[in-house]
DNA sequence: AGGTATTTGTTCAGCGATTGAATTATTTGC
DNA sequence: GCAAATAATTCAATCGCTGAACAAATACCT
């Protein structure tokens, strides 16, 4: 969003340390190659003295470490590379979905040090079960870091429903969750992260959000603005502006699956009509090539249309392109009200990309405006089912690194 | 959006005093009553002693000046309140559209301190024209700020069109721009306003996005999030999130006018088929209604319009009804994705706004599925036809209360 | 091989801004 | 008229950044 600062609080003193370790740690972050505490001071407008003092700090918090140089050319005392610790903090990521549980711990590099899938059918078990079974799976990835020098700063839990502010859950349709206090839930077990300023311990968010975020973390670092669409049974987009995930004002932002694509046409379950669920949602792709959904599980459903349409399939190739048609036109629409440069399509929809995103692309140059100024990019996922943990966990660490004096002061 | 502070540049000694003025001035514009500095102390967090300085800075730079303060019951010394200044820097906001031109001055507190409607059909007039009587009416205006003691400190355009970060307009449809420099053809007249650090000169922008910040000027101050939707002959939209407007990537945001609502329907002039503009733009409503739109001004149609739907005209109410039903939909479709809670109707809704309401509002509640827990308000603008222009005016003076060392540094 | 140029990183006095306590100023209530 | 209460200012102490001088470590040149 744009920058209109927003001073949360009185700058004292102390403000300047924690603004400046946020920085420098941002530079170390974002940077292409190891750099040195001169090229930092460079590269920020700091002094070299006010560098050194503040790496200082971060060397000591375990949030970074000495490496090896970028080899440099030409005369003079050869430089100190500074990177993002392997060993301290990190983020735990949590996601409970229809028929998996996922585990994941992400390191401040935005390495996945950990991950446990846990499949089975979670539809039939309450969730007071499935979040012990969580916990459980939890507990094993925190030993896990432990032994590889990793401290656990904070969870987030990925959610395929709608999640208040307070991490109540409000409806998750696919899940049969309704009302479910997580917080509440998780607060009767053991806590699984350390307690530190700044982070909370538990986040609860939209599976869609995440899932978006974890694509930031497969690209080159940077802000970065897009579109992610998770298509499952339902629809959702995760909307990252600027590298942070904008979430509306309720956290409930998203709801791409009830665009309207045809607003007389196929009553859907939320009460509209010609809702692009009803389009473009797994079941109505499946449908549409004629294969019967029965019982399997969504992504053998994935692969199994994948094949056929690998395969020239008539009818799951018309199935996909009618897919792809509505999918465009909704994602027209988001790109002419928002401006948005990229689109990622994620989930399910990562697979089957091929023959997806040229009808997408068809819509949008005929329907966006500004198209012919600025192109638009769709591309595929570079994550897999894993995304939104990864996005959970990698929120979690992204907080460290846009805040670290809350990690640096923990003890206090 | 989510305060994911993103720190600018190197926190220097300096910024420390510009971030509490920066925090002060805020606090002081969003007081209900003019506080005092032991007010601001505790609101701020920080001490009185640091208060009295920086407030001191304020006074000087004629930012803030000392009222009768709010009367208070008890003993003690009485406190002298603080106000923002009505002398001292203010905003100059310009609008070129189709048959009109308008200047106003805004002060700090946001006060409309002068306006010129000039009204001319403007299409027939090449830009380098239009702008130079915009320029005469705009020096005019500075020369009546100047008699009231304001200073201009930057000038924003607004124009029915796409614009670039550069000021280009790249397309004003209904004016017939097209790739006309702004910032060039304005800089061969001599300037209009000071040089403030930190405050551009002219800011150009969309007169739907300048129309939703000034809307923020007529509410209550503090942080709002609604979507301001402009009805003219096309349909533009202004995002406003934490009384913030978001822009989009390269600032094309907001262009609700081609979202489909009947993708199989109409053809537009976008190239697209089925969009809001065919079945809710100003001319689809008066064509609808059964008026011949000949060369009527737009806000005489309008008004027209209205007149026949007081009188229970039935095909003007039909074709308000099927507009706003139309309008409902893409409305719907935004605040499914965006979780907005307040939607205002501007520009030439606002008069119809008692026939548009009920069908918008209708189609939100079949379509949103969150409408249940948290209603979403529709409501008509309460600024007329200058809410751009007052928009654009509030800019300037908004960037000044949100960063005010600029201007406190400004001979230096 | 030795000296010089060059770049990195550290040390230290100086300075600006905030803090916290003491002080002054001004009113209400008894 | 005096005590209590609240507002605002003054001043020494402290914290963190700056700028310049200095120490460290290497490449290049003769």
């Amino acid at each position: 969003m744009s920058p209109t600062h927003a001073p949360a609080g009185a700058a004292r003193q102390g403000s300047l340390r924690e603004l400046n370790l946020a920085l420098v740690l941002g530079r170390i972050a974002a940077a292409e190659r190891p750099p040195s505490r001169a090229d930092l001071a460079t590269a920020t407008g700091l002094t070299r003295a006010t560098v050194s003092a503040v790496v200082e700090d971060l060397l000591a918090g375990q949030l970074v470490s000495e490496a090896d140089p970028a080899p440099r050319a030409g005369a003079g005392r050869p430089a100190r590379g500074l990177v993002l610790a392997d060993q301290g903090p990190a983020g735990l990521g949590l996601e409970v979905n229809v028929d998996y549980l996922t585990v994941c711990v992400v390191d401040l590099a935005g390495q996945v040090r950990h991950r446990t899938v846990h499949r089975a059918d979670l539809r039939p078990v309450a969730p007071a079960d499935a979040l012990a079974r969580l916990v459980d799976l939890a507990r094993q990835a925190r030993a896990d870091a432990a032994r590889q020098g990793l401290t656990l700063a904070g969870a987030a839990l990925a959610v395929p429903g709608l999640v208040d502010d307070a991490g109540l859950v409000r409806l998750a349709p696919n899940l049969g969750w309704r009302d479910v206090a997580v917080p509440e839930l998780l607060s009767r077990h053991p806590p699984l992260t350390e307690q530190v300023p700044g982070i909370p311990a538990l986040v609860v968010d939209n599976e869609a959000n995440l899932a978006a975020l974890g694509e930031l973390h497969s690209r080159p670092p940077g802000p970065a603005s897009f579109l992610h669409i998770s298509g499952e049974v339902g629809i959702g987009a995760g909307i990252v502006l600027d590298g942070a995930l904008f979430r509306g004002v309720r956290g409930w932002s998203g709801e791409i699956g009830h665009l309207p694509v045809h607003p007389e046409g196929r009553p859907c379950r939320c009460g509209g009509q010609g809702c692009l669920e009803q389009y473009a949602g797994q079941e109505a792709i499946v449908a549409g090539a004629g294969l019967v959904r029965a019982e399997l599980p969504a992504d053998t459903a994935t692969a199994r249309l994948a094949e056929l349409a690998e395969a020239g399939d008539p009818d799951a190739l018309r199935a996909l392109h009618d897919a792809g048609t509505a999918l465009g036109v909704a994602v027209a629409g988001v790109v002419n009200l928002l401006d948005l440069d990229t689109v990622v399509l994620g989930g399910g929809y990562a697979p089957l990309a091929p023959w997806l995103c040229p009808p997408v692309l068809a819509e949008i140059a005929a329907r966006v405006l500004t198209a012919a100024w600025s192109p638009v990019t769709v591309r595929p996922s570079t994550l897999g089912p894993e995304a939104a943990a990864v996005g959970a966990a990698g929120s979690v660490v992204r907080r460290i690194v846009a805040r670290p004096a809350g990690w640096l002061n923990r003890s206090g």
